[in-house]
DNA sequence: CTGAAAGCGCTAACAG
DNA sequence: CTGTTAGCGCTTTCAG
């Protein structure tokens, strides 16, 4: 009905335009400024400032007359020709290594709910830890002139480095840090999370901590070792070498079966990502190692899920949504100190993997606590 | 180095182009294609035809002199320009309810994946599943002129029918049916999984199977229910009547403890979404319900996570990147039968939770196993 | 093989 | 308050 409409309006009207070939029904919006300016009766400019409120202002009776116009031919502005003339669209880039890994997935959720309710849309891409891949993509979304990048680098090279240096566009580092960047930056408080597992750890009376973390020592996670390490210290603890593994369960899963075997038996392992933690419970049920009875584990990150692990997972908690807003924030608005580092602060958040009790009157009701 | 090149270069350069207005170096490639041309001693279309490779063809020297000259500029062509004259950018948009869901992650994943691969860009939005949202990205993405849009349904509503059928864009429906919808469809074959998932859990002697679905009966967990139905009915076993839950796993916890609790003691349980499932665990165990010997608990999704749940999860699997590179293959070949509907096919997945035994020489290696 | 020029759809001075 | 017009940067037809 509406179509049909729409379809005979158009039909009617465009011989009469300008330039006038017969083009098929493509994608983009057929219906454009020009057409609502002519059914209005006005010049194009005018229907420019009654559907951007500016920076004319427009006679009652005119902007009535358009916007019966534009709601009769459901005209749609063309995002491209807009942000043409603008030098710039109302998106955002975010590039991650991977959208499927649960921390990341929650993130890409986090920042594009953050930018939608700042009227921005979001791009995304995978780099799998690929720099060159991250090259790609900060090339290719730049090219469509978004208002900024928020990246979570993959990994710090000079490629990257340069890329990062000298791209055409606001970029907001997010989570990791890169050297020598001096953009604006927003990141976690590793250390601290950290520092704050070896604290709990150590309070529990565990003797032979074992720090499980990511295959490098790129930050977050070589930050969150060294808080790790540095509290062992403080605490006149034993400092143990760190057992690395990649980000897969499988592989951490791997890794702790071995340490497990292996000569320092250990009676509690923080895992400097969520991830890690899952594996180190898979190996322990594997094993017949009781958690956390036999083997404390506390991990980092505060995903929902953790609850619902066997036993519910011990965590160091980061505020993913206000982290995600964090850096939406800094990515649109071009404050002035640009050098900027924002720390996000971090929470324990103890359930029975560290060996903590059950709280007394829990109902399990929580899967947004975090 | 590089930069103070290119730098000196275009301030050498700048006074003799026909606009030089003081431009502040805003967002947006600064370098355009008059630049290069100026440079290279050719004409703008001369440049447009070697950066294209087309139409027309160019002579060697020529060509060699205008790439020289975009190398040296670091010339990026504007893809919001080049989107408006050639009607269209390289990108897709998805729409799905919640991307931090792993199910949905896995999919926003395995499609941006896909996506790249075409040479591509992803634009990801999360309806939250709202319908108003779901029209608000439907509309918000075509305007940027995608090549197409790849839309996980989130409720069945006349206004998303409305604006579904009436958008200038090229949309696939993906996962979800939404009735009256004729364009292309791309969804598992979401009654096999329930069929095979009831004819497994009879073959394990289980009596008295309980399905635990989604809060409403829109497909894809509807088709599922109904699968499983049917096998139950075909397979002379009593009919449950189906328990319903929000998609979270506290929410799938709380139903299920309360169906423990009731008279209607199940011995099995078909989870229809994997998060369902998990919340099935957690029930259990809080329940002291030993999993798969008082209770079999089955899945649909086949996630790789449901390998490091306790007990590991047996589950129906749909093959995600298949399904997301289906589903942007559709998206990219506007073929001839456009109200063709591709159905993927599901695969069991025993593991521990339905009661099967371990495999033998397993070694627990597999995350990639789906 | 190369160049001039007409758009793509929209914004924003700059006159009326 | 409204209309004219010159771009935004790129593609492509149509002459040379």
């Amino acid at each position: 009905m509406t179509i049909r409409t729409q379809a005979t309006e158009l039909a009617a009207r465009l011989p009469a335009g300008p330039t006038v070939r017969e083009r098929e029904p493509v994608a983009g919006g057929r219906v454009t400024r020009d057409d609502v300016a002519r059914l209005a009766g006005t010049s194009t400019a005018v229907v420019s400032y009654v559907v951007n409120g500016g920076p004319r202002p427009v006679a009652g009776a005119t902007r009535a007359r358009v916007l019966a116009a534009i709601e009769q031919l459901g005209y749609r502005p063309n995002a491209l020709a807009r942000g043409l003339s603008m030098r710039g669209v109302m998106l955002l880039g975010l590039v991650v290594p991977d959208a499927a890994n649960p921390f990341f997935a929650r993130l890409v959720h986090a920042v594009e709910r953050a930018a939608a309710r700042r009227g921005h849309l979001l791009l995304v891409g995978n780099t799998a830890f690929s720099p060159s891949a991250e090259e790609h993509y900060l090339d290719a979304f730049s090219r469509l002139s978004p208002a900024a990048l928020i990246v979570v680098n993959s990994a710090d090279t000079p490629g990257i480095r340069h890329v990062l240096s000298m791209l055409d566009c606001r970029v907001v580092l997010l989570h990791k840090r890169v050297i020598g960047f001096h953009g604006p930056l927003v990141i976690g408080d590793d250390y601290r999370g950290g520092w704050l597992a070896a604290e709990h750890l150590v309070g529990h009376g565990r003797k032979r901590p074992l720090c499980l973390s990511g295959p490098d020592r790129e930050s977050p996670v070589a930050d969150r070792e060294r808080g790790f390490s540095a509290a062992l210290r403080a605490a006149g603890a034993p400092v143990t070498s760190v057992l690395r593994s990649g980000f897969l369960r499988a592989e951490a899963m791997r890794a702790t079966l071995a340490a497990i075997a292996g000569s320092y038996q250990p009676d509690a392992i923080f895992a400097t990502t969520e991830e890690h933690a899952h594996g180190v419970l898979a190996a322990a049920r594997a094993a017949g190692v009781r958690v956390p009875d036999d083997l404390a584990v506390l991990a980092m990150d505060g995903l929902p899920e953790g609850e619902f692990a066997a036993p519910p997972l011990s965590t160091v908690a980061v505020d993913i949504a206000g982290f995600a807003d964090m850096a939406v924030n800094e990515a649109l608005n071009p404050g002035p100190g640009d050098t900027r580092v924002t720390v996000f602060g971090v929470r324990l958040v103890p359930r029975l993997s560290c060996g903590c009790a059950p709280a007394p009157a829990r109902t399990s009701t929580s899967t947004t606590d975090v």
